[in-house]
RNA sequence: GGUGGGGUUCCCGAGUGGUCAAAGGGAACAGACUGUAAAUCUGUCGGCAACGCCUUCGGAGGUUCAAAUCCUCCCCCCACCA
């Protein structure tokens, strides 16, 4: 095994904010095949953009032969991980859970390999669930000092919050080590990764690990990923970006990459797509305008993971029939997949609305045009879109909010409404 | 359990009988400028086929010509005390 070091992979990508043991950690992995796991909270059915950090570290890890864990928070999620968040969760039902798995277990799946013994997904609520308390508190309850807890930053934020810490969320960290003992215990699991508000949960597993096995074992934090507006990433106003095709559209997903800050594009090439460090530092010189081609790779290449090359390629050929062809020089990150197969699928995910042809025949006022298909949340919305210039129709802004669109619009069946500069839709008759 | 303070439109947060679809800020949306970027400036920002009508201020009732504002009961949150 005479590959990179995985630690340096994840240090010089940006994946590493703090680690326990470093030089311990590096030796380890350099002689070892290692076993390492992060856990996903089952909140929701599907994983967001926010977690996409977590999972590339998984899927580096497995690249360069050590065996990840992916560990599904079922017990844990019944809980509630206060760290990081500064009001209480919600508690979901079991049943919730149980679906949320499955979505979570799919979209990992896209990024890492869970055949054969490659990898393993494992859920929690398999050991916690069993847990009796009263043992529970004497076995590992024991080992915690409240005192030392009331420390943990995860804690105090909330402690010095209105809304408090409920007793619940309080004993979170103990299960979080607990897991890890278990899986130290049963897989020889010796790192746990996590994002940098897991610290404290981390720790506690390597205490909890040290005193009652007298094991050695590791963590590795990841940076909180912002973007340079400052925003955490991921987030956008309509909500976070979602893995999952029913919640944000592969078109969607390759615009929201798209759309990335100037001063975010590396950085996110780095820790977003598998595309090498060697490529990516050379084309650190390209600036402004020039840019935007480099966007479009690091959307391609981020849509193409989560969604699958073909659905990449073509929000990549709806973006450049929308939006304009850019040259796409081979020599900027030639080993993405962009460069080859984008002529080949003709077919475009723009998005299409099918309109009754009644609707058409009797004529629709065109800001209920916009109502309907979604572009606009109401017909007020849409009323002052029309009247702020923001709407056009087949490329011409429309001037009059209750222009009435009729069959003399649609060319060859079909009729391209607009947004603003970015949000559009086709609308198509239906059986027609 | 007691006492006090609160719950306002996406978020924060003014408003304590009519002039309130409700100040201000943030977010968002549109326009200008641009590069599908950032910053900036301008406008918009409950719903409705719309100079009018309808629905909102924790919930349910009530007082009044008139209620986010006053009264009653209930729910939830916070602080201090127990």
């Amino acid at each position: 095994m005479q590959m990179k070091n995985v630690f340096e992979i994840l240090k010089e990508r940006g994946f590493i904010e703090n680690t326990t043991h470093k030089s311990e950690l590096y030796e380890y992995l350099n002689n070892n095949k290692a076993v390492c796991y992060i856990g996903f909270d089952p909140t929701a059915f599907s994983l967001h953009v926010g977690s996409l950090v977590p999972i590339m570290s998984l899927a580096h890890m497995q690249k360069t032969g050590h065996k990840p864990i992916a560990l599904i928070g079922g017990g844990t999620g019944l809980v509630g991980d206060p760290s990081g968040k500064t009001e209480m969760r919600k508690i979901l039902s079991a049943e919730t859970i149980g679906d949320n798995i499955k979505g979570i277990k799919a979209q990992l799946s896209k990024f890492i390999d869970f055949d054969g013994n490659m990898a393993i997904l494992l859920n929690n609520a398999d050991w916690l669930g069993k847990l009796g308390y009263i043992e529970f508190l004497r076995d590992i309850g024991k080992n915690f000092s409240v005192n030392r807890m009331l420390k943990a930053e995860s804690y105090r934020q909330r402690l010095d919050s209105e809304g408090g810490l409920s007793f619940i969320e309080f004993n979170y960290m103990l299960l979080q080590a607990y897991d890890f003992f278990e899986l130290f215990k049963k897989y020889n699991c010796k790192i746990q990764m996590g994002g940098s508000d897991q610290w404290g949960n981390i720790v506690a597993g390597i205490d909890l690990i040290r005193r009652k096995e007298g094991g050695e074992a590791f963590g590795i934090t990841f940076p909180l990923i912002t973007t340079s507006a400052g925003e955490k990433m991921g987030k956008t106003a309509k909500g976070a970006v979602w893995l999952d095709p029913e919640k944000t559209s592969p078109y969607e997903y390759y615009q929201f990459w798209v759309n990335t800050d100037d001063r975010d594009v590396n950085r996110f090439l780095m820790l977003f797509t598998f595309l090498p460090t060697r490529e990516i530092e050379s084309i650190s010189y390209i600036k402004d305008s020039e840019l935007n081609v480099v966007k479009s790779i690091l959307a391609f290449e981020a849509t193409s993971l989560v969604h699958g090359e073909i659905e990449a390629i073509k929000a990549y050929n709806a973006s450049v029939n929308m939006f304009g062809l850019r040259d796409l020089s081979c020599d900027i990150l030639p080993s993405s997949a962009v460069h080859k197969g984008v002529l080949k699928i003709k077919d475009e995910s723009v998005p299409v609305f099918k309109i009754e042809v009644d609707l058409i025949s009797e004529g629709i006022p065109v800001f209920k045009l916009f109502y309907i298909t979604g572009l606009s949340k109401s017909g007020g919305e849409a009323r002052r879109l029309i009247k702020q210039g923001g709407a056009y129709l087949n490329g011409q802004r429309i001037t009059s909010f209750d222009y009435i669109v009729s069959k003399q619009d649609f060319i060859d069946g079909e009729v391209m409404i607009k947004a603003g500069k970015k949000r559009f839709c086709k609308i198509v008759l239906k059986n027609s």
